[in-house]
Parts: structure tokens; sequence; C-alpha cells
DNA sequence: GTCGATTATCGCGCTTCCGCGCTAAATGTC
DNA sequence: GACATTTAGCGCGGAAGCGCGATAATCGAC
């Protein structure tokens, strides 16, 4: 029977390898918009699908990690991870001792050129009736409340429109995020303050021609 | 040199156990509310102040883990630690891989009898001057925003004052934990249609009795 | 050229929230 | 009993935000 480990921080008589340790999972709610609707990246994982994700390799970040599970799995780069929460039910692996690092990411639709046979993108809605492994439908439901979160008071600050686009475009993905139609003037008199008027108008549309915008840069971020 | 894991969730050749994997520390800012002002529970480790921590044993979870810390460091039990964040620098620990896994927690000044040589309540301030071991500068910053969000529009939701208690007692709570003063009437505005009226006044006290309260539990806890 | 579609603006009434000064009530101290 | 202290309530003016209906402008289709 192995021993269990020193208290953090102490000095122990032995190396931190003599000890049981966990395996580390990084997984990842890859998000991403498809007929004005929330959808998620899936893998197929032996018989079931699920998120994408990886063991962490000694050496790099949990970040490192799912950029590398994500590029792998998804043939994606050039994301930005956000940690979610640690899934830690000691036997939520049939394999063995497993922690999970839940993250979510945001990618454009037009970026996802997937091997479909690989990962494909499903529509939030239909994920919830899939018998995803592990935790992933639950880490799926805090990746789009986390999403919800962030989009409630900033313009798509996690990019998925090109620039420029025009306030009925942005509202059109706003909507498809928070899952629920936004009034129109509530809505415009929210964004518009923190969008840049590029001070041209769209062409070859029909009706008044729109405005179009730019995203002004967030000193926050 | 030893191999890579592999992707998370296909079938390996080999056990997880074949793979370097990290040990799992939780370390924990656990905040009380002292002489009107947030104080944070520091250890010391080795020569350096740290937070309460502990590796994480299998078979546990990481609340088992934090629990289990916050008992033997500073003979408290009986708290809700929230998880914050993952530490994950790959050199953030001397001793090798070790991830920590952030914790928050609070806990009544009164129910605090520590032993003063082993743990101790540090106000947030003077802890921001200390060199803590680690990252735990930042773990503590990240709590006390954690906290104040908490306690932006809920009255005493980590319960802190004995009931019942008055509103002025509530509000010199949240100002101790906003760190500014908070104007009365909108304070009470907030707050009141979220507490119970006990019905009953203060005694004993100079100027006109107060009305006494109790928390009314909130259903989405 | 007309029409439908689309964008944009705005006035307006309403709601919600805020800060402040003022007043009243009730207690303990002297 | 007077006084200081403390709590409580409230009127009021102001700020901020909202939803809605109405109107105007501009385009492509026909």
């Amino acid at each position: 029977m192995q021993p269990k480990h020193p208290a953090n921080s102490e000095a122990p008589s032995r190396a931190l390898t003599d000890y049981p340790r966990p395996s580390v999972a990084v997984d990842t709610a890859l998000l991403t918009v498809a007929d004005r609707a929330l959808s998620v990246v899936l893998v197929q994982s032996g018989d079931r699908p699920a998120l994408p994700g990886t063991f962490l390799h000694e050496g790099e970040t949990l970040r490192d990690a799912v950029l590398r599970s994500l590029r792998v799995k998804c043939g994606i780069s050039g994301l930005e991870p956000r940690q979610l929460r640690v899934f830690d039910a000691p036997g939520r692996d049939t394999r063995g001792w497993v922690l999970s690092v839940a993250h979510l990411d945001v990618v454009p639709a037009r970026d996802l050129t997937l091997d479909a046979s690989l990962a494909h993108p499903t529509a939030v809605g239909s994920a919830r009736t899939l018998p995803l492994m592990y935790d992933h439908a639950e880490i799926i439901e805090l990746a789009v409340d986390a999403l919800r979160a962030e989009y409630a008071d900033r313009p798509d600050p996690r990019p998925l429109l090109p620039e420029p686009f025009t306030l009925r475009e942005l509202q059109t993905l706003h909507e498809a995020i928070a899952g629920e139609r936004l009034p129109r003037d509530a809505f415009r008199r929210r964004m518009e303050p923190l969008l840049t008027d590029t001070g041209e108008l769209s062409r070859g549309t029909r009706g008044k021609p729109a405005r179009l915008f730019r995203r002004t840069p967030d000193p926050r971020r």
C-alpha cells in the first residue's frame, strides 16, 4: 500500500513521485455558431461521442495541452481557451484516477475545416440528447453559461464576426448565443457605444444600407 | 525517457500510471472578517508564509482534500470550499511537477480557535506585503474578487453573521468585504427585500432599537 | 416609377434606482 | 427631563434604461 502525500509545502523525506498521483486531462467545449444557434465540436471516443481532450504532458501548461488537443483532434489552432472547472469524481474514468480540467473555447464556423469522421459540430440542443462520455454534458452546460455571461454586455468579445459587420449581424450572433430574442432598441443602446463606426455602409443589400462597425479594443483585455 | 500520455479517452495499450503525472495540490484562501476588514489565514511553510494546503490523495475529491487540509492545518471543519482556478506553471514548485487547484473558503472569526504558532489570520492588506510561497498572493487576490462578487447583491451569502442581526451589522460586514463605504439607502433597498424580519428589536443598545433580521434561504442554493 | 424590405432615428411615457436632506422615534447617559 | 445617539422612513428631484409606435431614408425587384 503506497504512502499518502505529505502535506503540501512540507519538506518531504521522499520524492513526490513516490506517492499516488492522478492523471490530469483537459477537455474542451469548443463552441461555435452555425445556423443561428450554438454548436459544440464533438469527437468520437470509442463508441461514444466526447469533447476533444488530452492528458497533460510534463512541462506544458493546461493551455498548452488544450491547444495541442484542438490541433491534433480538430485541426484548429490559434485559439484562446478559458479554464472552467476541475471535474474530480474519483470514479469518473474506468481506466484509473483521472481529473479533468474543463475549458471553454470559441471558434468561428468558417475556421472549422474538420474531417467529419473525426470531429464535427453538433447543435448544443442535439448534444444534450447524446450519451456523452464522462461528465462532458455537464462541461457543455458550464461552457454555454460562461459564454452567455461573456456576451451579456460586450459586443462579440470572442471574435466570431469578420470585420466589418452590421448591427443586425451582431444582434443575430448575440441572439444565437443567448438562445433568445433580444429587443432591438435595448440591444443597440447597449452595444453601439462600444463599437467603432467605420463610416462605411453595406452594399448589395436590399433596403436601406446598414452602417458598418468594427470592435473597439477592450482595455480590460 | 518516459512515454507521453495517449490522447484522453483513447484506449491505451499501457496503464495510465506508466506515464508522467503531476502531483495535484489544493491551496485555500480561507477568508474571514476581523476589525471591519478582510483577513486571510496563513500558515508557516518552511521559512515563508503560505495558504493552507495539501496534496490530493487517491480516492478523495478536491473538496475532501481542502476540508482535510483545513482541519489538519487550522483545526477548522464544516466549511464550503469553492473552486477558483488551477495554477499550472510547470516550474511553480521546486520539488517537482505540481499543479495547484486554488479554492476560496470563508469562516466567521469566532470559529477560528487557531494555534497562532501554526495558523493565523492576517489582514489582506498586510498579506500583500509578505513574501508568500508560490502563487499564493495571486490566489488571495482571486479569492477576494470572487468573495466580493458573491456579496455584491446577496445578504451575507457565506454566513458570517450570527442570526439575528441588524441592518447596520449587515452593512458593516458588507463594507468590510467590499473594502469601501456603501451608501445606506441603496444598500437597504437592495438587501432588505432579501431578508426575513424577525419582528423583534435589538436591546441594550443606545438610540432607537434596530429591527432584527434573519437570512431568507436562497432557492438557488 | 412603384413597391416591399430593411435600417435608422426619435419622442414619449413608463419603470427602476439613486442620493440626499429632513423628520420622527426610541434608547441610555447624565 | 435634557441630550446625544442611533435607527427608520420618506419625499423629492434626478439619472438611467426600456419598449413601442411612428416616421424617414435607401435599396433591389419587378
